[in-house]
DNA sequence: CTGAAAGCGCTTACAG
DNA sequence: CTGAAAGCGCTTACAG
């Protein structure tokens, strides 16, 4: 079949024939046409439209030594917090006229090699929102001056490469401050996401720091694991409730472990927030749709994505980038947390 | 920069001459080392270790005129829906070896070209999944044989293109008919889709045969607008209650609307089932999460997009896949249609 | 089992 | 403003 196709789509030299050009001619009407003259831009433009031109991708970018395409290498296609991130990825590429090629990686095999369709020599740049890629791979791609952004994660130890998350920390500090000081909650638990996960490390060191500012204890039986993820979550909350853990309130995270967490809790016939305050991490849409709807950090997860591709199409072009970007995050008050008020809340909102 | 990199990075050549081979037969362990003897493969090899050699994908792509990458155009990343699609498309590609290219369509611009990236030359064929391709172009790529799969629409007039999709109107009538006949409701309402989405057409058509078959009448009045959209879902409900409508059941269309539904309804100090019942389609984690939980149709979302892709490589490689591919699904009763049953119930599962 | 050589479809100095 | 020519890094008949 590919031998038929390459017969009838045309060429370059095909349209170069049709408009009595040379190809170079071509060549320039299609990368910039304002340095060849009018009448022949018009010529060639009118053989292109008359065979139905398309220029053939990988001649160009093995002549150019240019690719317009950047390559996103992820663990997991999955969650609400997934496309709102790959919804801004995909803008920032676009608005600057560069593809995305994307790449999954099998949960189980960590610390592994760059596919080859995503190396160095198929894509201009690599947005890294994963930990399944090794050290050394990073390492060696970035001595080889290849661009790359890591979203929601740092660098391995001493390669200087820009990364782009939000304020997870001050979000969570700020949310637990609220509980504490609004609500009067003091034994406040704490779910865990997935080992590794950036995101809630800084999410677990807010809440601790709002404990410590606060001069209430950490107590490791109220630090327990949510994975992110709501049946994960769910069954830690099982447990506890057999145990007879004694709890206020749980920040479950993120909005996927709370809404895990308010089914385990209603199940259990307990009321929220009379008996269990709940609250999450992202407000994802789904934490509207929860009953009671669900006091959370709003994360800005598409501009977080935005901003990766943007950087890193930045260090592609113009060769720099922002070391960090932190965007800025904001406590939601809503019903679950035990506020009254009808309509939501936004803390800190300027 | 790029001028760095091509210095620094070995190409096949400088493989050969530290190997003591010819560029030939590195290409030849590259691509089928059985044809090469065993200690030449080895040698290679090592010399593809000592400099790190990776191929060059884009002069792979121009000599061999075969790329190993399909692309997928949509019109919107967002939704519970999306996730299971692309991750299921994402497994499809990846196990036959396949890369994935991205691209949405802005939903303004309707009907337009393909982007040069998605193009005959860039990729190996194109899986559809939005109706902001121009039928034209899917005309134009097909008479060229360029290998084309629709996802959850179907072909331009005239035009044998496979599509993938899964049995929306029998679960939908299934769904309906379990309300009728085993709830009693009479006069149930359903919210439409986007406009001219596939989907949400066979939706409906399965809701008016149910009544049809059960000889209730098909009120006008009773079908309204919800787009897929927990919002837009939720807006209409508002109107009707303002209105006085006099429903006993709620078909949402998707579970997103269904969402919007649900929360419109409490938000009016309503019950669910009691007042009103919802039900869902699609079964997106979601439905799992709302109070009460949803009771919904099972659709193998995830499976249509591995299934979309298997058909698109099959054509691809093989020159040949099914002509339409009809997914089943299960109806889920769980609690907001007036079952009182603890687990939930899967009909028809076999 | 291996090599020399043509060719894939473009871009880009270099001349003019 | 335009053309001739080299070259991007591979694959693949064709010989041997």
């Amino acid at each position: 079949m590919s031998k038929n196709l390459s017969r009838i789509r045309p060429t370059i030299s095909d349209v170069a024939e049709l408009a009595g050009v040379s190809i170079a001619t071509v060549s320039r009407v299609l990368n910039d046409p304002t340095v060849v003259a009018d009448v022949t831009v018009e010529r060639v433009q009118d053989a292109i439209g008359a065979l139905n031109y398309r220029p053939h991708a990988a001649a160009r970018v093995l002549a150019s030594r240019k690719t317009k395409t950047i390559g996103l290498m992820l663990h997991e296609i999955s969650g609400s917090f997934f496309p709102p991130m790959l919804a801004g990825i995909e803008t920032g590429a676009r608005e600057h006229g560069y593809d995305l090629l994307i790449h999954a990686t099998p949960i189980q095999d960590t610390k592994q090699h760059l596919p080859p369709a995503l190396g160095e020599h198929n894509t201009a740049g690599l947005l890294i929102f994963t930990d399944s890629i090794a050290d050394e791979e990073i390492g060696r791609l970035h001595n080889l001056g290849f661009p790359q952004v890591l979203l929601h994660r740092s660098a391995p130890e001493g390669l200087d490469i820009p990364c782009v998350t939000f304020e997870n920390k001050a979000g969570a500090r700020k949310l637990v401050d609220y509980l504490i000081e609004q609500r009067g909650y003091r034994r406040i638990a704490f779910l865990k996401g997935p080992e590794g996960n950036e995101d809630s490390f800084w999410r677990e060191t807010g809440y601790r720091e709002s404990l410590e500012n606060h001069h209430l204890p950490v107590e490791p039986e109220l630090i327990g694991f949510g994975g992110f993820h709501g049946e994960e979550a769910a069954h830690t909350i099982e447990t506890w409730l057999k145990q007879g853990l004694d709890v206020e309130a749980i920040f479950a995270g993120d909005d996927e472990s709370a809404a895990g967490v308010v089914t385990a809790l209603h199940a259990a016939g307990l009321k929220i927030p009379e008996d269990i305050a709940v609250v999450g991490f992202d407000d994802v849409p789904l934490s509207r749709y929860l009953t009671p709807a669900l006091t959370t950090v709003r994360a800005p997860i598409k501009t977080a994505g935005y901003e990766a591709a943007r950087q890193l199409i930045n260090l592609i072009e113009v060769g720099e980038a922002e070391p960090l970007i932190l965007l800025p995050t904001h406590v939601i008050i809503r019903r679950s947390c035990g506020n009254t008020e009808e309509e939501e809340v936004v803390l800190g909102e300027t």
